[in-house]
DNA sequence: GTTCCATTGGAACGGCGTACCAGAGGGGCC
DNA sequence: GGCCCCTCTGGTACGCCGTTCCAATGGAAC
């Protein structure tokens, strides 16, 4: 492999692996999944397919490449000394993974697309890991820790795939007020839906019109805390404080725009 | 299937939007994603690209016809009268999705990918509306439905991606016993990570390798339904069951194959 | 100075989704 | 019954894609 970490080799601006996985999350980023081809690739870095093939197997080892390093990125972020609760370290990572959503919206398809392919990938340890030592740190007993921490990487991986769809066609409707438009298309849209076949459906088509998204999927977050919070005590009321809404989390106030 | 026509000018068997679909659903069953192409359908069909394209605008629609018709499926194959608790249903209605994907591996992406084009399409109000109102049967407050039934959906989107993810490559190591081989294969990885950066997933590396994929999935149910369940009664217990593990359930025992 | 080989970029290939079109059939009108 | 028109068909062609192959390059090793 090219570990060979020499200097300017022909180009001045030497070509790696590394800078054709940053130019290819930009095209991905700008022009959407589609947008990523190698004939884009080869213009942007200046070069050929042949120099491209020299350092990536193909197009599905680049997309994992890119997916890993925007999952490790926004996994990274961790400030080094938040000595918040469990829950409150909990929320973090999936608010982490959240975000990364919203600013790559080929995210979430290509998390499901990828890990569908290669499971045991160094994505989904990745996540596993990060949010299975909070889940530890909660208390659950260690019979439960799999099913635990699977449910709740489950509900992120869902819930931000979710949430890259609004963002993406929101954005698609034009930049700044195109969420509220959205949300407002969607809820009218549910609203004309047939009374008969989507009672419940119509019921709640006003909730969507103003509900704020992170806040959303952190009260999600907190179901699931609840639920395996749970499993802890199998006598006994949970010492730990049970997870409030939004609790000890200031530090992520909504984008009021 | 392509009834050989011989050299017949008008065909009998009529070409619809429906037989196409049936078709593609087909094919993405046999060959996997990458298996629907318009030349394989139109030798399936014994016809033309352009008869393709009279009855489906293009191959994306094509995908979100088929899509859509897997999981209207799914959906549909609730008993008419069992009459169980509002936990069973959710439970039924997440099975249901949660087999269409293990029978449709590309179900599970194809879902991820689709929501994200448009999100306001057919399919999303589906399975909210059925999730939606076993939720409202919960006793859940009103202003609490949009959300709860969000994170449910979010969870069972999630987790039946992950475990298409499991089945499609254990299909790959070969059928039969692939599941068990293909188990062992993540659970070996697991345990041969660095242990100074996965320390917790190490830890579980044995429980993955003799897991039950329903009950877990139907475990994680039953995390999220307790976290709703705690929405319901701003005071006094609960008057339902509080949500058992396979409570109720014995009608989906784990295929001990 | 010569050799060597890791790296580069361009040309070419097969397959894909899709646009286009010449016609075939059958139902509605006379 | 004869005609026509409009729906529907199946073939051909185009442009772009991922990928392969290969001649050429130029610093490093000797």
């Amino acid at each position: 492999m090219a570990t060979r970490t020499g200097r300017s080799q022909r180009r001045t601006d030497a070509l790696s692996r590394e800078r054709i996985v940053e130019a290819a999350v930009e095209l991905l980023d700008t022009s959407g999944e589609s947008g990523l081809t190698f004939r884009a690739l080869t213009e942007r870095l200046a070069t050929g397919p042949g120099a491209i093939y020299w350092h990536v197997a193909n197009k599905t080892e680049l997309l994992d490449a890119a997916t890993d390093a925007v999952v490790a990125a926004a996994l990274a972020v961790r400030p080094s000394e938040s000595p918040g609760s469990p829950q409150d370290e909990v929320r973090a990572v999936a608010l982490g993974l959240f975000e990364a959503t919203e600013e790559h919206p080929w995210l979430a398809a290509q998390l499901a697309t990828q890990l569908s392919r290669n499971p045991s990938g160094t994505v989904a340890p990745r996540i596993f890991e990060s949010l299975g030592r909070q889940v530890r740190a909660l208390g659950v007993p260690e019979g439960h820790w799999f099913t635990a921490t699977s449910a709740l990487m489950h509900y992120v991986l869902g819930a931000a795939g979710q949430n890259a769809a609004n963002t993406g066609s929101a954005r698609a409707l034009g930049p700044g007020t195109g969420r509220a438009e959205f949300l407002d298309a969607v809820s009218t849209a549910w609203e004309g839906l047939d009374p008969g076949d989507y009672p419940f459906t119509r019921a709640v088509a006003g909730q969507v019109r103003d509900h704020d998204d992170r806040e959303q999927f952190l009260a999600g977050i907190d179901l699931v805390l609840t639920g395996i919070t749970a499993l802890s005590p199998p006598r006994e009321a949970s010492p730990a404080e049970k997870p409030s809404r939004r609790g000890g989390a200031g530090r992520y106030p909504p984008p009021d725009e």
